[in-house]
DNA sequence: GCAAATTAATGATTTATTCAAG
DNA sequence: CTTGAATAAATCATTAATTTGC
């Protein structure tokens, strides 16, 4: 009934250490700006195919991202056992998305992580999972919406007093597919049970 | 954005002036504590069907809306054009959503509506429309917070200008049959049209 | 204190998406 | 490939909150 997967939360898929979940080993430093940390090395660039008038480059600002990396003095660091996109990596994802790539291939995948990498910490897998969950959230987000529009036919389950039992209004009954308004008129799909 | 409107009959009381805007024709009454004045006589009252533990029922005290009927001396009233919820409107409805209520189905709208009508004036669009802006909102607040607390890599890009072009990346013309992750690898098979 | 002026909230509409049925 | 269904995002518009000058 609740859960809206875009409120920065990712569940990506992690086989990261041999699909082993780590553990914090240290207090989250709440106010990290990238909270991309993590003790792993970066990964081996992929090939780095760069076009002029690339859709990411709307998205590139040049950032110091070495800098601990030459000191390797690491400051209290926090062991992230999932990757998870910076506001930068997550828009232009979306953008991606929204741009029609559901599937991206292996090159598509090279690419993007490639790009992406400017913003954090990223790798192939983390992209090809994050289309893949994402495209299947969408889906299931869509079934959740027909589901609960369209059925409460059969439904009779055990909703909370927030959800009344069916009466009948003084109305027809029926459901409301949709409506708007528009020039002073009141437009209304009803759906009759 | 579709709206909801659980009776077309009582519609005719907000097309009254043939469905303008309606404007302030006196200066406000600011103490008032029920804002929801109109000119417009108080819509019949639905049936009134009451659940004993139903939710509304904490809310439920009774308030008398027929004052102003008995005596016809209209004081200095305002015409709103737009639904304004009362307090005890305003917390069924947040606490309806804090409960887990995002996108009522034209059941419950029906019986939200007709359970809190006993507050005030109301209206099933209002319903509908609250939940939709509630959510909107309560979401981009969220997301505003992530993006505040996690962005560093300021945004000083204001491209207006330079609308990007490029409408997708680079496709090699290949379908995907199968893809799955195993051992840190990513395995893709291709199958080129 | 009090309204006019201004700003912040929020109700109501319009627009752009999504998946998937045809 | 086109279109139906149903939003959710973006926007518009009006109301409330507040600031400000007397």
């Amino acid at each position: 009934m609740m859960g809206y997967e875009e409120d920065g939360e990712f569940n990506m898929v992690d086989s990261s250490f041999n699909g082993r979940k780590l553990s914090l080993l240290m207090p989250r430093p709440i106010t990290s700006p990238n909270n991309n940390t993590s003790i792993i090395t970066p990964t081996t660039p992929f090939l780095n195919h760069i076009h002029a008038n690339d859709f990411f480059s709307q998205y590139h600002h040049h950032h110091d991202h070495s800098r601990r990396d030459q000191f390797n003095v690491v400051p209290p660091v926090v062991v992230s056992s999932r990757w998870n996109p910076t506001p930068e990596q997550l828009r232009a994802l979306e953008e991606l998305y929204r741009r029609g790539t559901r599937t991206p291939s292996a090159e598509q995948i090279q690419h993007i992580t490639s790009q992406l990498r400017k913003f954090g910490k990223i790798e192939g897998k983390n992209v090809f999972y994050w289309f893949q969950n994402h495209k299947a959230r969408e889906r299931q987000k869509r079934r959740r919406q027909i589901a609960s529009s369209v059925a409460d036919h059969g439904d009779h389950h055990h909703h909370d007093s927030d959800t009344p039992e069916k009466k009948e209004l003084g109305n027809t009954p029926c459901i409301i597919y949709s409506q708007f308004m528009k020039n002073d008129t009141l437009s209304i799909f009803l759906y009759p049970l």
